[in-house]
RNA sequence: GCCCGGGUGGUGGAAUUGGUAGACACGCGGGAUUCAAAAUCCCGUUCUCGCGAGAGAGUGAGGGUUCAAGUCCCUCCCCGGGCACCA
């Protein structure tokens, strides 16, 4: 008898102190990883494990087959469940926390799992969340951690404000709490500046995912591709820009609508002739709370804004104009054209208004096979709508029938492609055309232009709550208060009344900064040292401290120098020269220059820069470059790059040169657009005092106030401003969940490293994840924001992979046996600690991959587990029972159909694993070990081989076996077996013979039979004479190594 | 409404490029073993008709392409998941 209990701790404790999984040393490198799980105080049940069981399949599977497997755990435990969990049961989170730890751990070291747990990581721990920190600041830095005070998502249970990647159905997706829109201040992380990219490696040439997940975050995202421009509102100097996707209807607009939170309401004011009503209706659509809106969607309601009409550009008309909550404020420009005629929701609403109806688009009729297929489907639209004021029974007979609806105004076509009328010059081009044309002429116009945009939105970053990453930030009023020093510096024979110097300067100062620019001597023959204390002498009569500093050219190689000895705020270079540039690199210019401009470029360059020394000196550093500059060439930029790339954000443009004074002034756009993301007083935490740790606190009840519980203590929140040294306070919030999750898989790889969130040389080696197995949950969320996160971090040259995971699989979900899912509600959850107690670890990982497929949800099954655990009894008496025989190329005693089999077996496991087709995998090996138990005598070999294969998914009995066999070395050492082609085909096959399609006999026959002798035997076999007696064969298909098709006819016999 | 999956015995599910539908397992029926039960082993198990050989039907429904369709095409129904007034 197979005694599960003995065995199973026994190598356990082997695996454990021989260290086994952790040989990193083989050429080839794996990366299997699993989403980490949240510690909750349930405990696992079975469904939990079944991902972990197939990454460690696959792990030991790689591990056989010579790679260097890295598969490690850990936990991911902030959050509010942790919190909520800890404020019911009365307990400190940490201490909550620690405690499941303890039990999820203990749970999962039953299974025999190759993670290696010197690798744990806990996103609780200060040593890993430092890093979340220094993350966070990164993104601040540059300007992609920024604080808003639009409306968000609140949920008034958990008191926190939520992203919107964490609402189900307008619910909060923790307490199912209606959620309301909150103003308040919050961090919010800049995603959409992501968004392309986001969307353009979705793509299953660079990503092997699943076509579910890839599907489910394009939506997401929610990529369009439309046309903004403006209507203007008539008498007035005033216009609205709407958004539409569907500019080829624009002659059918009747009307247009603002949202309620539409700015254009409060600049026309009283304007509007009935503005108390208009008032009213914005007051009582903002009182909605998100469902309500989405609830009430069925009755659109609105007002219009009498006195007031839009003009279409397109024809002149006037239209009304009226503010209405089914469109959005957040979405597109906050207004739309509106076509009833051509759109569902316009339509509800013109119908209620009586607003009238244009048709402009008519299907293209010539596309439809028959005019059936589009009525059809334009009927039940139709139907869809109420559509009562007409007959369908009789239009579903007319083909006359968009003729007809349009002159009673309500017939609708809502296909993208279409051939226009009534459209002036547009009439009679196709949908798709109509949207090139119409695009062109606004553009040309200067009344619009094309323009994408998504439905995804900035990830609001901040909680109220306490259980979460301190955000590392100081608000200090005076800091606020203080104005902004800017010092600009101008190039070789330049000034600073030139090129973008004053726009620049007036930008800035029209926003609250200080600015400097000063002409330095001699701009005709630039003497480096002459041009340094000349500043210097500027800097200390002006009282520069802790200034921005902004250098073009030659001005931006002074700056450099003065960065190392100067703090600086932030350092704006813009086309900045070299540092003791190689002599080829002055040579090229040579045609330009005579011999003494060249010596003064040259000798103004000749110095070496202390790179450590301006990174600690400097803020944030912006570094621009234009890919056309003749003088700032890809070596100088690449000096740069490579010297700056994590600490600078560095812009190469496309279209620019060296961007003097003989460029558009325009261009300065790119350098104020730098200063935007510094708010005056909001400091970041300096990295050296990173982590900032989560403070002990009496009470972490959610405050409802909109600061965090962490606000009640006041000595941590008070603090002194690092940068002036004031009295300035801490930020309360904290971040997210999901915060920690987002780059978890790389700490794995250094999870010790107290110098680098992760070696550069151990990322490069690791990365990318070869494949991540987790819940389809997480599509939306973790997965998105980790791949952001991942973008960022590539960005700043921290990792080298543009995307993290490179094989998706999702894991379907265990449900209980009465097909609910499994909830301690229900009283139908399993525990594996019982399975695995009455049936062995070895059961539960077989059963849990061989129930079906692995991407599918399936309900559990006792009866299911005891039949794999019969399975595993079958093998260990196998080994029992069998007479066990050595032989080289053949053996008489035992039954010639096991090595073909063996075989068979190989190729298929090999393969099944492969592709995460495990089921079949298993059968497979089940129909092996059938074969088997009938001989008596089996070959040692094929059964060692047979052991290797099974060793994945059961490894403690394979091990154990294995050693019993007389083996010194573990199973895991062994090579994983290769299959022998010719064994795998077989030479004898039953030929599938048909008359008619249908299968009337089977023949035994050599696999490579030819079609003559096929149908030579054929002919003879008795059954087959039967069906063709009589009947004429008009044709045989012959489908090598198949089958036979004979195609026989009754002779109709014709008398005359 | 839109976007992804999926629909095969009593159950979980197999089925390469279209080529014997139901592998493997569970359950069930029968038998062996046992004082008996559990466990184990053997046989059977898509449905209908038939003692049987065998015949017919059959992969959600209907239609089509093909010598041949679970697999490809069209229309529709149902189930699961995601999104949802996104202009």
């Amino acid at each position: 008898m197979y005694n599960h209990k003995k065995v199973e701790s026994k190598w356990q404790q082997k695996w454990e102190e021989s260290g086994v999984y952790k040989n990193y040393s083989k050429e080839k490198k794996f990366y299997a990883l699993d989403m980490f799980p949240y510690p909750s105080g349930a405990g696992l049940h079975v469904g939990h494990p079944k991902g972990y069981i197939a990454t460690d399949v696959y792990s030991r599977f790689m591990m056989l087959n010579g790679y260097s497997v890295l598969h490690p755990i850990g936990w991911d435990a902030f959050g509010l469940p942790a919190e909520n969990y800890a404020l019911e049961n009365k307990v400190h989170p940490r201490a909550a926390v620690e405690k499941n730890i303890a039990v999820f751990k203990k749970q999962l070291k039953k299974f025999g799992f190759t993670y290696d747990w010197d690798r744990e990581i806990n996103t609780t721990d200060p040593e890993y969340y430092k890093w979340t920190q220094w993350i966070f600041l990164k993104m601040f830095e540059r300007g992609l951690a920024y604080e808003s005070d639009k409306p968000i998502n609140w949920c008034p249970k958990c008191k926190t404000g939520l992203a919107n990647e964490d609402l189900e159905n307008g619910l909060c997706e923790r307490c199912g709490t209606k959620i309301e829109q909150k103003k308040m201040r919050q961090w919010v992380l800049k995603m959409t500046e992501y968004a392309d990219r986001l969307l353009y490696d979705l793509d299953k040439e660079k990503l092997d995912w699943e076509d579910s997940i890839l599907s489910q975050q394009k939506n997401w995202i929610g990529r369009s591709e439309g046309v903004e421009f403006e209507l203007k509102i008539k008498n007035y100097e005033l216009g609205i820009k709407v958004y539409t996707t569907r500019i080829d209807t624009v002659f059918g607009m009747t009307y247009a609508v603002v949202s309620p939170e539409h700015k254009l309401i409060d600049e026309l004011g009283d304007k509007i002739e009935n503005l108390g009503e208009v008032k009213k209706y914005i007051e009582n659509a903002n009182k909605k709370t998100e469902l309500e809106r989405t609830e009430l969607q069925k009755e659109k309601t609105g007002v219009e804004l009498k006195g007031i009409k839009a003009v279409n550009p397109f024809n002149n008309e006037e239209i009304p104009l009226f503010v209405a909550d089914y469109v959005l404020g957040y979405y597109g420009t906050g207004a739309v054209m509106a076509v009833p005629a051509h759109d569902e929701r316009d339509w509800e609403f013109a119908k209620k208004y009586n607003l009238s109806i244009k048709h402009v688009v008519e299907p293209d009729y010539n596309k439809f096979n028959t005019k059936d297929i589009f009525f059809s489907s334009a009927i039940k639209k139709r139907e869809s709508l109420n559509f009562k004021d007409s007959a369908i029974e009789t239009l579903k007979y007319q083909y006359s029938i968009v003729r007809k609806c349009q002159s009673t105004n309500v017939f609708c076509y809502i296909g993208k492609d279409g051939i226009l009328l009534n459209s002036g010059k547009y009439s009679g081009m196709t949908s798709e055309k109509a949207r090139e044309e119409m695009a062109k002429w606004l553009e040309k116009k200067g009344a619009g232009k094309k323009k994408v945009n998504y439905k995804m939105r900035d990830w609001v970053f901040s909680r109220q709550r306490y259980w979460g990453e301190p955000i590392p930030i100081i608000h200090c009023e005076k800091c606020a208060e203080k104005k902004e020093q800017v010092l600009i510096l101008h190039g070789w024979e330049d000034n600073s009344k030139a090129g973008f110097i004053p726009e620049l300067r007036k930008n800035l100062e029209s926003k609250g900064y200080e600015t400097f620019a000063f002409d330095a001597p001699n701009t005709d023959e630039p003497d480096f040292d002459e041009w340094f204390s000349f500043i210097e002498k500027k800097i200390k009569t002006h009282n520069l401290k802790g200034f921005h500093l902004v250098g073009h050219s030659m001005g931006g190689h002074l700056a450099l120098k003065l960065a190392e000895k100067y703090k600086l705020e932030s350092l704006t270079l813009v086309a900045p020269v070299g540092f003791q540039s190689p002599d080829e690199y002055f040579n090229q210019f040579s045609g330009e220059m005579d011999k003494k401009e060249l010596s003064i470029f040259k000798k103004f360059q000749d110095r070496k820069l202390n790179i450590k020394k301006v990174k600690d000196n400097t803020g944030k550093m912006y570094f621009v470059f234009g890919k056309k500059d003749p003088w700032i060439t890809s070596e100088i930029r690449n000096y740069y790059i490579d010297n700056f790339k994590e600490t600078a954000e560095i812009a190469v443009l496309e279209n620019y040169g060296h961007m003097s004074a003989d460029e558009n002034i325009k261009k300065v756009d790119f350098i104020e657009n730098l200063f935007k993301v510094s708010t005056p007083g909001v400091i970041p935490v300096p990295e050296k005092d990173l982590p900032l740790e989560l403070p002990e606190v009496e009470g972490y009840e959610p405050t409802g106030t909109g600061e965090g519980p962490l606000a009640k203590i006041t000595d941590w929140v008070n603090i002194k401003c690092p940068k002036c040294g004031g009295p300035a306070k801490r930020e309360t919030n904290t971040m997210p969940q999901w915060a920690g999750s987002s780059w978890y898989y790389l700490r794995y790889i250094d999870p010790k490293n107290k110098k680098e969130l992760v070696d550069k040389k151990e990322e490069k080696e690791w990365m990318p994840v070869d494949l991540y197995v987790g819940g389809a949950e997480h599509a939306t969320r973790h997965l998105l924001y980790a791949r952001f996160w991942h973008k960022f971090l590539y960005d700043i040259g921290a990792v080298s992979t543009k995307e993290p995971f490179k094989r998706l699989v999702h894991v379907g979900l265990i449900n209980a046996e009465d097909g609910r899912k499994m909830s301690k509600r229900w009283h139908n959850v399993i525990n594996p600690d019982d399975i695995i107690e009455a049936y062995g670890a070895d059961s539960i990982r077989l059963y849990e991959m061989f129930m079906g497929p692995f991407t599918q949800s399936i309900a559990w099954s006792a009866e299911g587990v005891k039949g794999v655990r019969r399975f595993l009894d079958k093998v260990w008496n196998l080994f029992e029972s069998k007479k066990f025989v050595e032989c080289g190329g053949s053996c008489q005693d035992v039954p010639k159909e096991i090595p073909p089999s063996l075989h068979k077996t190989i190729k298929k496991v090999t393969e099944d694993i492969s592709s995460m087709r495990f089921n079949t995998a298993i059968s497979q090996m089940m129909i092996f070990v059938n074969l088997v138990s009938a001989a008596d005598t089996v070959p040692r070999a094929a059964m060692e081989k047979f052991l290797i294969i099974l060793s994945p998914f059961a490894p403690h009995i394979a091990e154990e076996l294995w050693s019993k066999l007389g083996n010194k070395t573990g199973i895991l050492k062994e090579k994983w077996p290769e299959y022998n082609p010719a064994m795998v085909k077989d030479e004898i096959i039953n030929l599938v013979i048909q008359v008619n399609s249908k299968t009337r006999d089977t023949i035994e026959a050599p696999a490579d039979i030819n079609e003559e002798d096929a149908v030579k035997f054929a002919r003879e076999s008795e059954k087959i004479k039967k069906w063709i007696e009589g009947k004429e064969v008009v044709k045989i298909i012959f489908v090598k190594g198949r089958l036979l098709n004979i195609v026989a006819k009754q002779i109709i016999k014709t008398t005359i």
